[in-house]
RNA sequence: GGGGUCGUAGUUCAGCUGGUUAGAACGCCGGCCUGUCACGUCGGAGGUCGCGAGUUCGAGUCUCGUCGGCCCCGCCA
């Protein structure tokens, strides 16, 4: 490069710099070869400025430029010159301007990309992420990534201001049962033994409370080995925060303002307080604990309707405590029999047995149910379900959790093939009240519903040994648009009810001595009362991109079976390495 | 672990009920062009039809298996 130095980037020229030199570096976007005059578009991250090559003006850059080709590194030389008024290109924001080169020094070549660099890109995704650096240079991309720095950059400024200190956990610690599978990280110095990969810095957060620090944050990348979804990286980031004498109200408060920053990196303007939704009625109203606001289609209940009803199979499931529930579809009644077959599929996907429906029909009632349910019933029905003439009635019917699933699942379905749902729209919810644990039926235990962490409602805590179902926590989680996008609690801060949720969870004190000795011991030297919360930082940055997936918002993410292919990782290793850990492997392959 | 879906030039896709030498567009290479900006124009190269078996006189096409991408269920305190 000589001592060549950057005058300008390649998005940063305009009218008022006419007259002046200027010397750009960047990529060949595109090159225009008109014979005695080329037109070069040189790209940077900024931008795009056009390049006029003309053999009048320069003969050596002219056959420089003939032998260009797309995403070769140049530096260019020359006289910034305004566009004749017909020449103009208004699709660039450096479109009244160009640059009329007179020397043009070749800095790399590039061999052909294996895609074309733009932003409506037709590669298949597995070809993008093997050539990452060339699908990161597309402007789409730089976009994402870059509102992604300025989110992360929104989030420390604004917590440093509320007197959080940023402070780093360590990355190799301890497996810890419950939750997600650990990633495992052999010991070399102590054969046999293994760190694991934080699922979260929990511990240590809230150690740190102990400690004193009152107020502390980090982002930080966590590691769950779990598989993948669209919404789901096996590394991702994490906004975590903790702080010590905790006010609920306060803390919602405090992320609401974060969130308001955060949305401002994207000019989305977010009003607060967000609203907030117990457990219990957004699984009554929606069947989902992150329940998308932005579109009704609610669920309405049935169940005494069917009660003493002449439809046996309902019957029988509303008296052994199940749940007969609805959506009402408003212009559903114009769906044929292929559609409404269509959607019992999607309800079975989701974990039905069938699906039912019912419908206006000009004086009368269709509907799929057995003949024995008589009119009376299924009017019945359209009268609770609000249904107007061109309704339809789905219904589904079992216990609360698989109604709710069915109903829920089916809802985003009908939501999305509706058109029922604003893009524009960024509704946020916390939702509270949480029960502390739930039951799990191959374990045959209760497990915790957040972590074994969590402090359960004040007034519930009688019920701990007598109902441990019934027992609400005080874990919160924030919705936004129907995704999970952080959650947290006010934590367990004395031992002996630390102790107690473990028994509760059937850790045997002997297992809770050995995995959580350490932290038992440091709740005895005084904890301040200490809560706290846990942000995705991918998803938040997803959405605000408009992103479908994480993929889009990761520099250097990992396909959906956890591979990388720009790296070829996970890979195998060498014997010796192996045998230096003392590690053998089962797997012959 | 299960289900769905996709896999044909570098890329996006077409390829009929199995039947000549597997096509198009973009990209790439070469020629021409002094105002283009998705430049235009003339010409050219480029294929393990994901892989492996099977059925058949004959397979891109049918069957089975397998691998990979994506989406979903399980899983993700």
């Amino acid at each position: 490069m000589g001592n060549l130095v950057r005058s300008h980037t390649c998005g940063e020229l305009r009218p008022s710099s006419v007259g002046q030199r200027a010397l750009l570096m960047g990529w060949v976007d595109r090159r225009r070869d008109m014979g005695q005059i080329i037109f070069i578009d040189l790209r940077d991250r900024e931008g795009i400025t056009q390049i006029v090559v003309r053999s009048d003006a320069d003969a050596e850059a002219h056959r420089t430029a003939e032998a260009l080709r797309p995403e070769y590194v140049l530096a260019v030389e020359g006289t910034v010159v305004a566009r004749d008024p017909q020449t103009i290109n208004p699709n660039l924001p450096t479109g009244e301007v160009e640059l009329l080169a007179d020397r043009i020094y070749w800095l790399n070549d590039s061999q052909t990309p294996p895609f074309e660099l733009t932003d409506d890109v037709r590669a298949p995704e597995e070809l993008r992420l093997a050539y990452r650096y060339l699908d990161l240079r597309r402007p789409k991309m730089q976009r994402n990534i870059r509102l992604r720095h300025a989110v992360s950059w929104a989030i420390r400024e604004y917590m440093n201001q509320q007197g959080f200190l940023e402070i780093e956990t360590p990355f190799l610690t301890k497996s810890t049962p419950e939750g997600a599978r650990d990633y495992l990280v052999p010991s070399r110095v102590q054969p046999g033994r293994f760190y694991a990969l934080p699922q979260s810095p929990q511990l240590f957060k809230q150690i740190l409370m102990i400690s004193g620090f009152d107020r502390y944050f980090q982002i930080v990348r966590c590691f769950r080995d779990e598989d993948l979804r669209a919404d789901r990286q096996p590394e991702f980031t994490q906004v975590d925060i903790e702080m010590s004498f905790p006010q609920r109200e306060v803390l919602f408060g405090l992320i609401e303002g974060l969130m308001v920053k955060a949305f401002a990196c994207a000019n989305v303007t977010v009003t607060t307080p967000f609203p907030r939704m117990t457990y219990q009625e957004a699984i009554e109203r929606y069947g989902s604990d992150k329940p998308d606001t932005r579109f009704g289609l609610e669920l309405i209940n049935l169940s005494d309707l069917f009660r003493e009803s002449e439809f046996r199979v309902f019957k029988d499931i509303v008296q052994k405590g199940g749940y007969v529930k609805a959506i009402t579809v408003p212009s559903g009644g114009r769906y044929s029999r292929k559609e409404l077959d269509d959607l019992v599929e999607v309800a079975k996907q989701f974990g039905a047995q069938g699906l039912l429906w019912v419908r206006p029909d000009g004086d009368g009632v269709k509907s799929s149910f057995p003949k024995a349910v008589t009119e009376e019933t299924l009017r019945a029905v359209l009268r609770r379900a609000q249904a107007n003439p061109d309704s339809l009635v789905l219904i589904a019917a079992g216990a609360l959790k698989n109604v709710s699933e069915i109903l829920s699942g089916l809802r985003l379905h009908l939501g999305r093939r509706e058109n029922l749902i604003d893009n524009g729209r960024y509704n946020f919810l916390w939702v509270t009240e949480f029960p502390l644990f739930v039951y799990d039926e191959k374990e045959r235990r209760f497990m915790a519903m957040h972590h074994p962490f969590t402090a359960p409602l004040d007034e519930d805590i009688d019920r701990l040994t007598t109902a441990p179902e019934a027992v609400r926590a005080k874990a919160y989680d924030l919705v936004l648009n129907g995704m999970e996008i952080g959650g947290g609690s006010l934590r367990i801060h004395r031992q002996d009810h630390q102790r107690t949720i473990f028994q509760a969870l059937g850790i045997r004190k002997e297992e809770a001595e050995e995995k959580f000795g350490f932290f038992l011991n440091a709740l005895q030297y005084g904890t301040p009362p200490h809560g706290g919360i846990a942000l995705g930082l991918d998803r938040i940055v997803m959405i605000l991109a408009g992103e479908k997936s994480l993929r889009e918002v990761i520099a250097f993410p990992k396909t959906a079976s956890a591979t990388c292919p720009l790296t070829q990782a996970p890979s195998s290793v060498s014997p010796a390495q192996l045998s230096e850990l003392r590690i053998q492997s089962t797997d012959t392959e």
